[in-house]
DNA sequence: TGCCAGGCCGGGT
DNA sequence: ACCCGGCATGGC
């Protein structure tokens, strides 16, 4: 008998395949975008990491010597870009000065003190953090986001008032310790959220989870 | 046309 | 320990 977890895993990959994330052609790529895209439209991180690209300056140590006056302007288009602009000069701080700029020794770094290291960054929150981790470096963590937390407080598979790192232990301990399965089922929680499960729209219309829901229909946790 | 987006921080109770 | 406002642009 598969618990919740790898149920719902089963049926967002039978409803929508595999979903190819991250968007982003490198680990750093990846990194930046995970900073950029808090809290926002992905389609505005893009933009902005296309004025980076442009700008020849998808690369630690080169981003890192940007001046943050450009570096604000290069990211305008994701929103919040003078608070983003000093995030990433943080983060960029610690890849540059800890790990020589090499996110391949980053990466090769214990998991868990990276993972510390990172939130340890002015910015950087549990999310982020993991997101850089699983995204960028392959390492099997969960990630948890605004989306997997409403679907599933929603159908009442957790508790409304569960946290980030609740939320991440129950989910690791349903699912074999992949990395590549963690990215998957993310990113399907991602675009199940984005077409079924807005903040607007409580009643999960048409959504593959619909026959799982509890008798009574969704409830409003939000 | 408002409301919202793949969060996080700091200050006030 | 909570709660809340601030941060900002572009899409629908």
């Amino acid at each position: 008998m598969p618990s919740i977890v790898q149920e719902v895993y089963q049926r967002l990959y039978d409803a929508f395949g595999p979903q190819h994330w991250w968007p982003g052609d490198t680990q750093f790529e990846i990194m930046v975008g995970a900073v950029l895209t808090q809290n926002t439209n992905w389609k505005n991180v893009e933009r902005a990491i296309a004025n980076l690209r442009q700008a020849d300056l998808l690369q630690p140590k080169a981003l890192y010597a940007t001046p943050l006056e450009e570096l604000e302007e290069l990211i305008r288009p994701a929103g919040y870009y003078r608070i983003k602009a000093r995030r990433l000069r943080s983060l960029l701080e610690l890849v540059v000065e800890r790990y020589g700029g090499s996110l391949e020794k980053m990466f090769a770094a214990d998991p868990a003190a990276l993972r510390e290291q990172l939130l340890a960054v002015r910015g950087i929150g549990p999310e982020t953090a993991d997101s850089i981790l699983l995204y960028a470096g392959g390492i099997p963590v969960f990630v948890i986001d605004a989306y997997t937390y409403r679907i599933f407080a929603r159908h009442g598979w957790v508790e409304p008032d569960a946290d980030y790192h609740r939320l991440q232990e129950y989910f690791q301990s349903q699912l074999p310790d992949d990395a590549a399965m963690f990215n998957e089922y993310h990113a399907l929680l991602v675009r199940l959220g984005k077409h079924y499960c807005q903040k607007r729209r409580p009643r999960c219309r048409g959504c593959p989870l619909e026959e799982l829901l509890p008798s009574g229909g969704p409830a409003e946790v939000d």
